[in-house]
DNA sequence: CTGAAAGCGCTTACAG
DNA sequence: CTGAAAGCGCTTACAG
């Protein structure tokens, strides 16, 4: 069974191989029955084009590079699957970009770049420098950034909408009667964090209650150094009822704090997290947490490149476009004990 | 910046295309002058050949196939990791099919063998026939099989010694002192989940104890499906002081039966699972469970590849190679109450 | 609407 | 050890 060409089709189907090329392409220029024909030969053989010859003759590359964090986020798997579903029913290929070097593109923007190969590109970025990415970009491969936890940039951009997500968390907590809410924040330097932040202090003003700074605590987004700073908070006569923390690992924490307290969740004290990981649900009490669309956000970002990508060099206005995350409701948030002034 | 070719190097360099060709390609029949003139003219440039006229020109391909499943196990993020660590540096690129249909692998082999652009082949299998993967094996295409639940195959194959897995939670729990070890066991079609109930009876003969059927039960790899059942065995005479669950999933709805039936884990009953997913961590307690090593899964799939790859046509002597998982002792698996018999 | 020809950037015998 | 030439399988002007 030796591999086809596009002139044993040619040959097959009684025309010439740029005939074949131009019904492959979707060339309007063929007679529709003409085209019936071939493309009929090419389906009982099972004819698939060589990718390496259609990209080297400039036929447009059926590759879309995809940059995803080393890390071994959860995100990653689902964010994955979202692309996929989109990119391989699209007939192109996705290439996997692993950033092994988490503080440096350049690298794998040069083999990017070297092989000439692809047609546009994902990225999801974390904390990288941009620099090499945005080189490619101006050069004319479209790209999609997805921005989990870095900056904005000039090139079309997915975010979710982290300040909305912590507005509803908190909402969330002051619905069920609470007023003294704390917050377990990630660093200052993350916009992710800046943005979740400023959502919990805007719900607060929003219910009429001043942000007290006594009740924000801060640590790693992994929740690294939370634990003591939370016990800390939790041992003051004015302790909150309930604590929104900026990930569910820090929410892990607080739990911890809590037990460490001899205060009981969600009796005792309430907690919302953010991200939906899977131990999210698994945890006891589950745990009540604002959900990062992981798929969403791949099927979108590869929606928007193969519309770059098909546009060709149509790498038009800016877009930023925010993906909404959702309040998952579970057992670890209840109205408080007491009722509030 | 234009891109560079293999004319303009051999230009700078002033040799011919045909010497700096050799030179990328490691020929030894270069002068060692030339050789490293040419190099550093290359380096120099940043030139990076094009992979898509490689490919073509026939000089082996540079691209490696990675087939994983649909699923979003936290299991892809590490190993795509693990895969990466090892691909990466070596110059290949992996291209990333999901098979989104998980019956079915002879549309993405069908892509795959028309492509005719991989120089191999990773398959995460999980239920699927590996009918059109087999095939393309056998003409020619370096394949190598990581099997998590499937059947082994004829292909080379990479496998975690599920039996050993189990056989060690379950000595662990015998070291313990537990004498009553029930088992949460998943589908018999899985030939991962006989291995693990083969291991399970094993380490309890061997500490010449007769398995009880009564003290098995079974349910889906998710837990489905286990929590009643796992009711009514704690809810007879003779209990089980401790339960060795297949997956991780079954044994948090181990746990959630426990706290049905009022019983404390561990006082009242050790749990173990199985896989090490990152859930298994932040429970409470955290569970004492066997931890698959994708990570390392994925680095020897890509080792194993890449021999077969670079060492070309020599398909050679089927392999099987196993790994082996390794117990994680956490806080669900302690010595029983009462002494046993 | 269709075909013959040139060319994409490489590799690989084949001479020298 | 090195170079000139043919060819990999496509696409794309260019004629007709």
């Amino acid at each position: 069974m030796a591999k086809l060409t596009i002139r044993d089709i040619a040959r097959l189907a009684g025309v010439s191989k740029s005939t074949v090329s131009l019904v492959l392409n979707g060339s309007s220029r063929v007679d529709p029955t003409t085209r019936d024909h071939v493309l009929d030969v090419i389906k009982q053989h099972g004819y698939v084009p060589n990718a390496a010859a259609t990209s080297l003759a400039g036929g447009g590359s059926r590759f879309l590079g995809m940059i995803v964090p080393s890390l071994s986020w959860t995100f990653v798997a689902n964010f994955n699957h979202g692309v996929a579903s989109i990119v391989e029913p699209s007939g192109y290929e996705i290439v996997l970009y692993t950033s092994l070097d988490e503080h440096d593109y350049s690298s794998v923007a040069g083999r990017i770049r070297g092989s000439q190969l692809h047609g546009g590109l994902i990225v999801v970025s974390s904390a990288q420098d941009l620099g090499p990415i945005e080189e490619l970009h101006r050069d004319g491969t479209p790209v999609v950034l997805v921005a989990t936890l870095a900056n904005a940039s000039t090139m079309p951009t997915l975010v979710v909408d982290n300040a909305a997500g912590a507005r509803g968390a908190v909402e969330h907590l002051l619905d069920l009667g609470h007023r003294r809410i704390g917050q377990v924040a990630g660093p200052r330097q993350h916009p992710c964090c800046r943005d979740r932040s400023a959502g919990y202090r805007s719900a607060l003003r929003a219910a009429g209650l001043k942000p007290d700074p006594a009740l924000t605590v801060r640590g790693g987004l992994d929740g690294t150094g939370v634990r003591p700073k939370v016990k800390d908070m939790l041992s003051t006569a004015h302790r909150p009822t309930a604590v929104f923390a900026h990930t569910d690992y820090a929410a892990f924490e607080v739990m911890a704090a809590a037990e460490d307290c001899g205060l009981r969740v969600p009796e005792d004290l309430s907690v919302v997290g953010f991200d939906d990981i899977e131990s999210a649900s698994h945890v006891r009490p589950a745990l009540t947490t604002v959900r990062q669309p992981f798929h969403e956000l791949g099927e979108r970002a590869a929606q928007l490149l193969l519309t770059a990508v098909e546009g060709s060099a149509d790498v038009g206005e800016p877009i930023r476009e925010e993906i909404q995350p959702e309040l998952v409701v579970r057992d670890s948030s209840v109205p408080p004990k007491h009722r509030q002034p």
